[in-house]
DNA sequence: GTAGGGTTAG
C-alpha cells in the first residue's frame, strides 16, 4: 500500500495497530506511532486508545501510560484500556487508583470498565474493593451480563471467597461454559478437587460440552490433590475429544502427572507434544526437580538449549531450585551467568531464588553479593538471606539483617522470625532470641506458630535453661505437639536432666504412642545417669 | 471500514 502511494488514514492505522497488539510486535507498533504523529492524527481519541492498547499488549505499560497522559481527549474506552493494562500486569493498586481519577473526571464506567476493574481486584486479592464494585455493578444493572457474572465468579474465587463465587454463579440468569470453567477453576485453586469434579459432573448433566479450558482446570484440580486415577481418566477423555494435540493441554498433562509423582508418564506426554514450547520444557524440568532428580532436570536444560528454546524467568527459577536441592554449586553459577546474559537478573523472584540457591549451596558470601546487588527487595529476599545466615549458624548477622529490614520499612513475617529464632538458637543467643520472640508477639502482632514454639524450646534447651523451657511450654497458647516435647526431651538428654526428661517423655508418648524415638532418648538419659534397671525397663 | 472485557499451561 505504501508503495502505491495511497496515504493511510485513521482507519488504516487503527487496523495495523491492532495487528501489532495481536502478534505482539512492539518495534512495528512504535514505527506506526511515529507515522501517526507525522500524519497529524495524534489527537484522534480512537487512535490514542488503540495506541494505549497496543503498548499494553506489547507489555510496555510505561509507554502506554505516556500516550494516555498526552491524549487531548479521553473517553471511557481510553480509561478502560489503561486500567486494563495495569490489571494485566498485576498492578491492581495502580488500576484502582486510575479508576478514582476517572470518576473525578466524571467519566462513567461501562460494562467493560467494570470487568477490567474486577480483574484488577482479582490480581491483588482485594476482596473488599471487589465487593464494592459488585454493589456498583448491581446498581448499574450490568450484573445481567454473562461476562460480568463470569468475571465476578473469577474475582471472588481468586480472592479466596469461594462461597461468594458460588453465590454469584447460582444467581446468574444465563451461564455458558466459561461460567462453569470459572467455578471449577476456583475450586481447583483452593485445592477442593472433589467439588471441582462435582461441578464437572453437573455441567455435563446440563448438556454443556467441556472445552479445552475445562480440561485444563480439571487437570489442575487433579494436580492439586494428587488424584492420579482421575487424571488418567481425563487424559482418555481428552484423547477421545480430539483436544490432545493442544499444546496448553499437553503441558497441563505433563504438570499433572509430575505433581502426582509419575514423572515417567509426564515424560511420555512430553515426548508426544508436537510443538514443544518453553512452558513444556519448564513443566518437565520442574517435574524432575520436584522428584529430587536434579541431575535429570539439568540435563533437560542442556537439551532445551540445543533445541534453541529460550528459557524465561519461570524456567530459571525451577532450575535454580533444582540446583539448590542437590547443592549443585557449579551448575548454579553457570545458570547465574546465563541469567545475566538473558538480562533477567534484575527480576525480584530470580534474585530471591539466586540468594536461596547460593545460601543452600553453602556460599553465603555469594548469596550476600546477589542480595546487595538487587535493585528491588521484598520480604522474601530478606527471608532468603536471613535463612541463609540461620543455616550457617550466624546468629548476629541474622539479627542485624532483621533490624536493617525493619529500618527500611519492611514488615518481617512469621517466616523471617522463624529463621531469626533458629539462628539465635544455633548461636546460643538466648536473651536476644527471647527478646525477638516477645517483640514478634507484642510489637508486631504475629501469632506464634508451633514452629516458633519449637525454636524457643530449642533455644532455651540448648542453653541448658531446662526449667525455663518447661515453663515456656506450659504457657503456650496452642497445645504443645510431639516435636515440642521431643525438643525438650533432646535438651534433657544433652544436659543429663532426668526429671524433665521423664516429664517430656510422658507427654511425647501420649501424643505418639507408636513412635520409638522418645524411648531411645529416655533410655539414653537413664544410661548416662547409670540407672541400669530403668534402661532395661524402657 | 477504526479503540477497551470473561475461564485456561510451567
Amino acid at each position: 500500500m505504501q508503495q502505491t502511494g495511497i496515504p493511510p488514514n485513521k482507519v488504516t492505522f487503527s487496523v495495523v495497530l491492532k495487528a501489532c497488539a495481536m502478534i505482539p510486535a512492539l518495534q512495528q507498533g512504535k514505527q506506526f506511532h511515529s507515522d501517526i504523529i507525522k500524519s497529524g492524527f495524534e489527537s484522534d481519541v480512537i487512535l490514542g486508545s488503540t495506541l494505549v492498547d497496543m503498548y499494553v499488549k506489547c507489555g510496555c505499560i510505561e509507554d502506554a501510560r505516556q500516550v494516555f497522559n498526552n491524549m487531548h481527549e479521553r473517553n471511557v474506552v481510553s480509561w478502560t484500556a489503561i486500567i486494563a493494562g495495569y490489571a494485566q500486569q498485576g498492578l491492581g493498586k495502580e488500576a484502582l487508583e486510575l479508576y478514582e481519577q476517572m470518576k473525578q473526571k466524571h467519566v462513567q464506567p461501562d460494562v467493560v470498565t467494570y470487568v477490567v476493574l474486577l480483574k484488577a481486584c482479582a490480581s491483588i486479592a482485594a476482596l473488599e474493593q471487589g465487593k464494592q464494585l459488585h454493589l456498583d455493578i448491581i446498581k448499574s444493572g450490568f450484573e445481567l451480563s454473562v461476562i460480568v457474572g463470569n468475571t465476578l465468579v473469577g474475582m471472588y474465587a481468586k480472592c479466596g471467597s469461594i462461597e461468594d463465587a458460588r453465590q454469584v454463579f447460582n444467581s446468574m440468569h444465563e451461564r455458558d461454559v466459561v461460567s462453569w470453567n470459572a467455578m471449577i477453576a476456583g475450586y481447583a485453586q483452593q485445592g477442593l478437587g472433589k467439588e471441582a469434579f462435582n461441578f464437572y459432573k453437573q455441567m455435563k448433566q446440563e448438556g454443556l460440552q467441556p472445552d479445552i479450558a475445562t480440561y485444563v482446570v480439571l487437570l489442575k484440580a487433579c494436580a492439586s490433590i494428587a488424584a492420579l486415577e482421575q487424571g488418567r481418566q481425563l487424559h482418555l477423555e481428552i484423547i477421545k475429544s480430539g483436544f490432545e494435540s493442544d499444546v496448553i493441554l499437553g503441558n497441563t498433562l505433563v504438570d499433572m502427572y509430575a505433581k502426582c509423582g509419575h514423572v515417567q508418564d509426564a515424560r511420555r506426554v512430553f515426548n508426544n507434544i508436537h510443538e514443544l514450547n518453553v512452558v513444556s520444557w519448564t513443566a518437565i524440568i520442574a517435574g524432575y526437580a520436584q522428584q529430587g532428580l536434579g541431575k535429570e532436570a539439568l540435563d533437560l536444560y542442556e537439551q532445551m538449549k540445543q533445541e534453541a528454546v529460550q528459557p524465561n524467568i519461570v524456567t530459571y527459577v525451577v532450575l535454580l531450585k533444582a540446583c539448590a536441592s542437590i547443592a549443585a554449586l557449579e551448575q548454579g553459577k553457570q545458570l547465574h551467568l546465563d541469567i545475566i546474559k538473558s538480562g533477567l537478573e534484575l527480576d525480584v523472584i530470580v534474585g530471591n531464588t539466586l540468594v536461596d540457591m547460593y545460601a543452600k549451596s553453602g556460599c553465603i558470601e555469594d548469596a550476600r553479593q546477589v542480595f546487595n546487588n538487587m535493585h528491588e527487595r521484598d520480604v522474601v529476599s530478606w527471608n532468603a538471606m536471613i535463612a541463609g545466615y540461620a543455616q550457617q549458624g550466624l546468629g548476629e548477622e541474622s539479627l542485624t539483617l532483621l533490624e536493617q529490614m525493619q529500618r527500611e520499612g519492611l514488615k518481617a513475617d512469621e517466616v523471617t522470625y522463624g529463621s531469626v529464632l533458629s539462628a539465635c538458637s544455633h548461636s546460643g543467643l538466648v536473651d536476644k532470641g527471647c527478646q525477638v520472640f516477645d517483640s514478634m508477639c507484642k510489637d508486631h502482632g504475629i501469632i506464634p506458630t508451633i514452629e516458633h514454639y519449637v525454636c524457643m524450646v530449642d533455644l532455651l534447651g540448648r542453653a541448658g535453661c531446662l526449667a525455663e523451657a518447661e515453663n515456656f511450654i506450659s504457657k503456650m497458647s496452642v497445645p504443645p505437639n510431639f516435636l515440642v516435647w521431643m525438643t525438650l526431651l533432646g535438651a534433657a538428654k544433652n544436659h543429663g536432666h532426668v526429671e524433665i526428661g521423664r516429664h517430656a517423655f510422658g507427654c511425647a508418648v501420649k501424643l505418639e504412642p507408636e513412635n520409638a524415638a522418645p524411648y531411645v532418648l529416655l533410655s539414653n538419659i537413664y544410661a548416662a545417669a547409670g540407672w541400669r534397671d530403668e534402661v532395661a525397663n524402657i
